[in-house]
DNA sequence: ACTTAAGCGAGACGGTACGTCAAGTCTTTCC
DNA sequence: GGAAAGACTTGACGTACCGTCTCGCTTAAGT
């Protein structure tokens, strides 16, 4: 993948506009929008010319994946001694990603493009959504070592469950914030964290 | 809003071109995704001048919020005498609803577009948001007539409680399909069905 | 050629436009030059927006064509009563054409362009050589009725002499302006109307 | 000019490139004309990198100077005993320079570049008019000690008759196959130098 | 039948961004 | 220090679409 091909010929790209310019892509989507998005407009604030930006990535849709994609590494699952806890710190955490104007802004555009251009969906799923199904994954491990959740029984129903807990916290967070447009408060988070837990309750009571 | 304005003066309408042109845009909605719908493709399509487009719809914007809202219009809850068959029921029918590729390249670019524009935003909420949240009371107050739910016992909490499971009910089919890009075959809805149902039925334990 | 097609469809292109833009091209391939000309620099200087441009010519090259051309169609060949003063006058006109910056650093340019392009030679042949060539065909036929020339024996051959006099008057002229970047003086003039009138007075003197 | 300072420090140009770019930029010039010629193709054609085009040529418009002189270096004027054969003879070597496709692009294009560029025109003039001027001087002293001549009476007067002849002697050729795009044949060539000729024989015959 | 007013198709218009390309410069590493 | 490689800035290219406009024509309703 990556090609350490020893003592590259030629001048070497500037290693500071990486940053630059998907910063500058960031700033542009939360002033702009994707809609009002310009390559031209990133290169300015960029400091860099356009034809850099073409050089690195080969369109808008890459590029913004990438400036996107830089933004989401930063979630990440902590064990808090609760499952409760972990839930609800995730989910505020992610809440809090999708207060920033630019990844509001970019997010949906996104899913929305990849609908259509399978490469650009494979991206996605590469570099957005699969890094966030981890913690979902990251957290029923904790809670398992923690007795909270039973072991797996059957790979399968495993893998099922963890799909349907991922949607429905993904799904209903970017939901409420960007589409219903309310915010995600802390009262809010806990009842939604009830509502994730009431089928364990369940499970306890029943056992 | 609807002008009462007695007989017209001049040429009516043709009463076939709204039909013709919205029918065109979700075609090419379907094929060319957001980004790719052009204004003067969907004139091509509807067998119409481009002027006849913009006299009806101000911009693309709203036209494309017309023809999916005409859309969303087919959705309706039928009491079906349980809860949770008036959810899977409604589920079924909105995955179905989603399942179309216009309606797919539609949704969440309109989503992603109203974040920026609270013009878009607000005929977003009137054409497409209300109407569903209307399927949710609805099966609320068919379930309370049944008795499988109590009575609202305070105004604002019954609010807030609608609020949630509707961001999770369209939040997560919407996820599920849109962006997981896997199917909400029967067994899914189920499963999601009976996550929802957990909470009344820790009630209905409690009670 | 003119199509007197009924009446037109649609926005009737602006007349002015036309004069206006070719005005411009040769306003700005006069300071310019044809290196440094640019069509969205002619668009501005039209007053009229680049898309206008490539929808009345398809190219730069014919732009400027037209361009030139509608200079050229300035020059006419008076009957003055004699071979010579008519030969001078004719000289003249084009050395004064040829004075103008814009007609120097079009004309070159075009001709060396049309050296390449099959397309553009034609156009140059049928625009602005044909035009000229009858300059010489009208003076040959005004010296004929008026005795000064025998009349042509030889369809051939005296197709030939106007070709070698075109040649000579047009090259000589314009190596002499824009190569050698001599001014064309009367006294230079005359020389070389002695020059061409040289090969008669042998003949005359033959008789 | 010419540095002569002892042995140079560090790697030695290589001698060989400057060969090799000159004709691979008479070959691109030939087969895509003055505006389809790029300097990274002909660093390409040449095997060598764009750097060493531009340590060796300021600029595109000195490189094609420098091939083109290059060329043109071979015409030469050859007594042939009279002055009839020696003018024929320098116009068929200039007619067949002028039949070289590389020639054909260049020498018209090199000349509207040198319409507006002060120092390409001085270039061009040294490199390309002065040496081909010589052979009209050549050519009038070899005459003139055959005795077909007379000898200047006046320094002005015989410099003024030598640019009038040098101009319609290229103009002319360049004319005819440049702009016409007529071949130089045999027949024309001699039907030119009795043009050509002409004053003399008028001179002649009235001594 | 005759006016009036709007709808309609066609297509030109001013803009703005696109993604590409070439010119000429700069920055590496290797020789 | 020359040379190859290739990244860099700049700026024009020709295209596409937007949303507006201006035509000539059609279609009713009101006279």
């Amino acid at each position: 993948m990556t090609p350490p091909s020893g003592p590259r010929k030629g001048r070497p790209r500037n290693a500071d506009a990486d940053g630059a310019i998907l910063a500058a892509t960031r700033e542009a989507l939360a002033e702009l929008g994707w809609g009002g998005l310009t390559m031209g407009d990133v290169a300015v604030r960029a400091g860099v010319a356009k034809t850099t930006l073409y050089r690195r990535w080969p369109s808008k849709n890459e590029l913004v994946v990438a400036a996107v994609a830089e933004q989401l590494d930063e979630l990440e699952m902590a064990d808090l001694g609760s499952l409760r806890a972990d839930i609800e710190a995730v989910v505020a955490q992610f809440a809090s990603l999708l207060s920033a104007p630019e990844t509001q802004a970019a997010l949906l555009a996104l899913f929305a493009e990849a609908t259509r251009d399978p490469l650009l969906r494979r991206r996605v799923r590469e570099a957005i959504i699969e890094p966030q199904k981890r913690l979902v994954l990251a957290g029923r491990a904790a809670a398992q070592s923690r007795g909270e959740l039973p072991l797996d029984t059957c790979e399968e129903t495993a893998s099922a469950a963890v799909d349907i807990i991922f949607d429905t916290v993904a799904g209903t967070v970017v939901h409420r914030m960007l589409v219903s447009g309310e915010p995600a408060t802390p009262d809010w988070i806990s009842s939604f964290a009830t509502l994730l837990l009431a089928p364990l309750a369940g499970i306890g009571a029943g056992t």
